[in-house]
DNA sequence: CCTATTTCAGATGGACTGAGATAC
DNA sequence: CGTATCTCAGTCAATCTGAAATAG
């Protein structure tokens, strides 16, 4: 039998960092059932986010977009490269740089993903009013903005 | 140099699963760093706050009150008892189980934690007034509470 | 010379699973 | 018998570090 949130002690249950701790990982595992049969994770999704959003883009702009390491960028990008989601061509004008594009299987790829984090939200969400939604948003929007300025 | 969470693509900026995930970074880096001198992590505070607000407990009472996992629940007891902080005895009663109390020294090293954690909270939430902290804290176990009964 | 980009190899900590031993 | 507890061994995805190769 387990026990509910409700049976946590006083001090864990008022203490933010935990409690926000424990919701993201009520968020993550929605949002990964979501994804589960799509073969595609987080960080794929995330990625091709950004590249509909701002066009082809180089790996490191894509890094600080989704803040997303680096090296972790590497292992998604070669996955989608991999399904013909994107394409990893070299950068005339700074030859460091890969231009990375979505092809149009992935755009249409990323539109399946789309709906089923939609899904995953009203999930996570589903005890929430509208105007909660938009109040826990913008609250948790507040935080990170001033962090990412540190 | 870095791009803030503003440079974030919008559908990511306004995903919920997301933006909880990217607090929970914040947060989980926040709370190891105020407990980097301590030689004790999150989960041994959990531990140390379950056993101080609800007395000795069995291991699996302390994963249901504070949902760590059975099995890493014996590795942080096993840290906490090496430094005196917890003491196991078996409980007479049923002999499957380990009753786990809290020590003196055990509590004196929870205020400690309690103390630093405490900062942490206020660096996590700088941003926020006080009723935006309150309002969050009672958005995200309004949440939590929901998921709890599934 | 120093910095930026891509890549790889690996460390780390947390969440979780499966199975065994023991006891209810 | 089936179920609960404690323990260990080990998987897994994600975050992150260090260093090499290349290029600005």
């Amino acid at each position: 039998m387990d026990i509910a949130h409700e049976g946590a002690p006083r001090r864990l249950r008022a203490l933010p960092t935990r409690l926000v701790n424990q919701v993201a990982i009520v968020a993550d595992r929605a949002a990964e059932r979501a994804l589960e049969t799509t073969g595609s994770r987080r960080h794929h999704y995330a990625l091709l986010v950004a590249l509909r959003e701002f066009g082809p883009a180089s790996q490191a702009d894509l890094g600080r977009r989704t803040r997303i390491d680096r090296s972790d960028i590497v292992a998604a990008l070669n996955d989608l490269a991999e399904r013909g989601f994107v394409e990893r061509s070299p950068d005339p004008a700074d030859r460091r740089r890969n231009t990375v594009t979505l092809t149009a299987a992935g755009a249409r790829h990323l539109a399946e993903l789309d709906q089923r984090l939609d899904g995953a939200q009203d999930e996570l969400l589903a005890a929430l009013s509208s105007p909660e939604r938009a109040e826990l948003v913008r609250l948790l929007t507040k935080i990170l903005d001033d962090h990412a300025r540190g």
